[in-house]
DNA sequence: ATAAATTATTTACGCGCGGCAAGTTTGAAC
DNA sequence: GTTCAAACTTGCCGCGCGTAAATAATTTAT
């Protein structure tokens, strides 16, 4: 690397001995000049440490390669993971990704997409809070942003809606667990942060249909999105209050999960499908700390892959050109059979 | 909010009745303008939905309000907690905080290092990997940009350096144990990814002579971050091995602990201090998901408040102009008693 | 080889704001 | 009413790059 400093485009191209809009040209997209120019630019580039002022770069460009991920709340591993998934991706795509939590707080959630305005990006990804988001201020986010909406699947919003099917992962875990002892009982927050609840409360209804069998569902009380300790708190209330006609809970997510099996530990239940276990505990999203409760969660696996990356691809196909309708994408869940059911 | 759309600061200061240059300092620092100028142009703000273009802005300041956060792990709870709790003081303070996880992966940790710098952050808060992290690579950016360093405490970088007492934890976890059953084993990675954990083993040591004992360490296999895995399935090698001397294991960290129980779960042992019990586990962080496991663990609580509040403080101290010598700010660990020891 | 298509270069301008310097107004203290 | 510093205005330049149009060079097709 030469000492010489470059200061900006026009003495790097002077350098590398091309025209500074060809540069400019070269790093919008680096196949849209010739191979020779190319590699030219590529030679100056090792020599010198230079790189494009990104404020400069980003005033004028019509799009910019801003990508904002928005997740509401970064303090659940699943969410952490499914960022970090969508984060790469967008890295190796050539875009810069901007990664935002809204905290849980609806509030919060406003500002960002506010701020995100200002950033231009060229497209979001993004996880609504759900029930506590404000539709009309997402509603005008996603006409005048490409955007797709993943995990909490607000109707009528966003180039596509990109999640798991509740349907299809409640007949997996009823299926299973009736198959395999009593039918579960329903067990999930009276008034849930995500719409998915209301879907996973559905498919269980129907699910539980299709064997022929009554729905139990618990509601229990708590607001926020502190699922372990409500989880923990009203499940050992409605433990003991005799609420669960079967022996058998489906928890609605994995963290209300995690609680009710603290719950259980302190009333001193067997939890497991052994012959000396006194209840079954199940959940649904295969946390990343499921499998090191005690016992092992079993539950049902959302695949997080396909997930972030049909996202991704329908997010660049449509910053790329690509007109199209908007579409719900479904993935289907993965049993994941442990000791807890 | 009126019709007219406002392009520029040119036109905003003409609708407000104030000149661009005033404006512009408005928008810098609200204070640094006369009360009833400030007035006048926050009247504009509220009936034009005007805000500065954010990339012409940072073009030519001098000094962003720009503010990177950097965490080794965001699919840690700890780290996005405290990641949440120094982005909203960054917030609060009138900057705007970016937020980026390093996954892990000391290439990545300098790819975001590299990044930031074309963001001229104002400053950056810093967590870096650790043993994994390069050096001179961390250096030269500490030098070029005002940096504090938290949790993981490399030498002689950055500002300062926020973190907890890794000798005080020791001692009062130690003492806990001793005091209480028989003195703690403490179990480890061989090779931990964080200098803390080097600290935390010293502390140990030095914790376990104070009481004239004998220090027990039980070092185990195991690379990268899944902590939990490497917990129980090392963990339950360790018990297979009869590796522990005492009926006591104090881990590492929480992660380590939590997969260490699933661990001493698999193996049907019976964790806590009841008279029935066949072992104790404890940790240190208090890792959110701590008081959800079974049994709920005993650790020691790092003060999240402290470290993200002083951290964000002298950065902000020192970006302010405040010139100060190179600092170190250990914080006291609270004991959490809970049921596992 | 020549013509046609593609790709580079030159030139010129604009983006929206920061920042400076010189002059003008404001408002509080005397 | 005067004084005077602080706050404001006017005018202008610069930042680093995007972008467009016209021209020139190079490649590809005929």
């Amino acid at each position: 690397m030469k000492q010489t400093k470059i200061r900006n485009m026009e003495e790097f191209a002077a350098v590398s001995g091309i025209s500074r809009p060809t540069v400019s040209k070269y790093f919008h997209d680096p196949d849209s000049v010739r191979a020779s120019t190319r590699e030219r630019i590529e030679r100056a580039l090792e020599r010198y440490d230079y790189r494009p002022n990104i404020f400069a770069m980003n005033q004028n460009r019509k799009l910019t390669k801003n990508v904002g991920i928005v997740v509401p709340y970064l303090a659940d591993p699943f969410f952490a993971e499914i960022a970090r998934s969508i984060e790469q991706r967008c890295i190796l795509a050539g875009y810069r990704p901007s990664l935002f939590s809204a905290h849980g707080q609806p509030s919060l959630e406003n500002d960002i997409l506010d701020g995100l305005r200002s950033l231009k990006p060229a497209g979001v990804l993004f996880a609504p809070l759900g029930r506590a988001s404000d539709r009309a201020v997402i509603e005008k986010f996603c006409r005048d942003v490409p955007t797709v909406i993943f995990d909490s699947l607000l109707p009528d919003v966003g180039l596509a809606l990109v999640g798991s099917d509740s349907a299809q992962f409640a007949r997996l875990i009823v299926d299973y667990l009736s198959r395999t002892g009593e039918p579960p009982c329903f067990f999930e927050m009276k008034t849930p942060v995500n719409p998915n609840a209301y879907r996973r409360r559905q498919g269980y209804i129907d699910a539980m249909a299709r064997l022929g069998e009554e729905p139990r569902i618990v509601q229990v009380a708590g607001e926020g999105w502190e699922f372990e300790e409500i989880g923990r708190r009203e499940g050992i209330r409605a433990l003991d209050e005799g609420r669960f006609a079967t022996n058998t809970v489906l928890c609605s997510n994995d963290r209300l999960a995690i609680g009710f099996l603290a719950g259980c530990y302190e009333r001193k239940l067997r939890v497991g499908h052994g012959p000396e276990c006194q209840i079954r505990v199940a959940g649904q999203d295969d946390h990343p700390f499921s499998r090191f409760t005690c016992p092992p969660l079993t539950t049902i696996a959302q695949d997080y892959d396909a997930i972030s990356s049909r996202a991704v691809d329908i997010l660049f196909r449509a910053i790329e050109g690509a007109e199209r309708t908007r579409e719900t994408l479904l993935f289907e869940g993965r049993l994941v059979m442990r000791d807890s059911a």
